[in-house]
DNA sequence: AAATTAAAATGAGCGTGCTCATTTTTTTAT
DNA sequence: ATAAAAAAATGAGCACGCTCATTTTAATTT
């Protein structure tokens, strides 16, 4: 029984890393779901076994991304920022990692990490959606703001951080320094909206 | 040559309607295009040539009604109201036309709408954008605002405006009241930016 | 009004994501 | 060990969005 499960897990990420070695360098729409078989080295409905769709499998692998951002992120972590700091660097940390993946990650997180879970939903994109929340949470508390966000103010970060990473995905600047400015500017309207009592 | 231009349009116009008709009734996943075209009494392949996508034709056709909800809201518009009050008319006006089309808004008006054009870009949906955005500045500009939101305030506002098209496209409250809740909230933290000369 | 050119419509056919009945492999029971 | 049951892998095949060579229709020229 163990066997199965780790043989089971050994496939879900032979899948995983054929994705992604094809959907870096072909791009996401030129990959077909039969290559990453191939590539993966099993049958071509194998792979829905494991990912009921080929926008849920690549919602997968992002999000396998962002935990490790956020993993960086807490590693980075010192005691000495400001709350807006802090928030700009778990963006900025989670984008690094995402930054081979650039092309297709509006089309997908937009429709997978949408504000509210859909019927056809996908996991991996709602579980990011609120690892992600909970870390902004942590943060947040750490600072000692007792004004936790709750559900509006919530909903109004989500905003910003899809409309930074719509943004970024497709800034052609060089370095990307207009996300910066951007995630600088959101962060700050962000924060001075929580910390506002008459709101 | 007048005539062909006029039964062009009309076929436009045919394509549009039978769209509308199935989107509705039967869903936009679930509508074919071969259906759409058939109840259009045209071929398959010609509703491809006035349409480069079924994408784009979906587009297209909420397109239509935002303008829709443009015009009532520039019909119902007094001069007595604020600038927050204004924008909160301009958005209800848009999604109370949206509304029949609610189940496929977000996916499709994220990928077509989103803040900056792409390679495959949807001309419908870039219309749509700046036919909007220049409303907004239409009325900050009445309201005597000459802090004329920039770059950055635009892709801001941009960011809660799609936020509020994905919350109501799920917002399962009775007539909607999270979702003017939100726009309500959304609208202020907007203003109270571009009013703010600190940032 | 016949011939020429241009524009628009057509539908057979392609490649795709995905399904599902069948086969193969693994686990459990005897 | 053997048989029965459960789990997993398989690939032929489906329906879809979309393409494109061909045909049909309309506009222009002679």
């Amino acid at each position: 029984m163990r066997i199965t499960k780790e043989a089971k897990k050994k496939t879900e990420y032979k899948i995983l890393r054929a994705a992604e070695k094809l959907f870096t360098k072909e791009g996401y729409k030129e990959t077909t779901t039969r290559r990453i078989a191939v590539e993966a080295g099993i049958a071509a409905g194998t792979l829905f076994n494991y990912f009921p769709s080929k926008e849920t499998l690549a919602m997968s692998l992002l999000a396998e991304k962002l935990a490790l951002g956020r993993e960086d992120f807490t590693r980075r972590l010192t005691s000495e920022e400001s709350l807006s700091e802090d928030l700009f660097l778990l963006i900025t940390s989670e984008l690094r990692r995402l930054r081979p993946f650039r092309s297709f990650v509006a089309p997908v997180l937009e429709t997978t990490m949408s504000p509210f879970p859909k019927e056809n939903s996908c996991p991996a994109g709602q579980d990011s959606r609120a690892a992600h929340l909970d870390m902004v949470q942590k943060i947040i508390h750490n600072h000692g703001l007792s004004n936790i966000p709750e559900h509006i103010s919530t909903t109004l970060y989500w905003s910003l951080y899809l409309g930074i990473l719509a943004f970024w995905s497709s800034d052609t600047s060089r370095n990307q320094e207009e996300t910066l400015a951007l995630v600088d500017y959101s962060i700050n309207v962000f924060t001075r909206t929580i910390s506002d009592t008459s709101l």
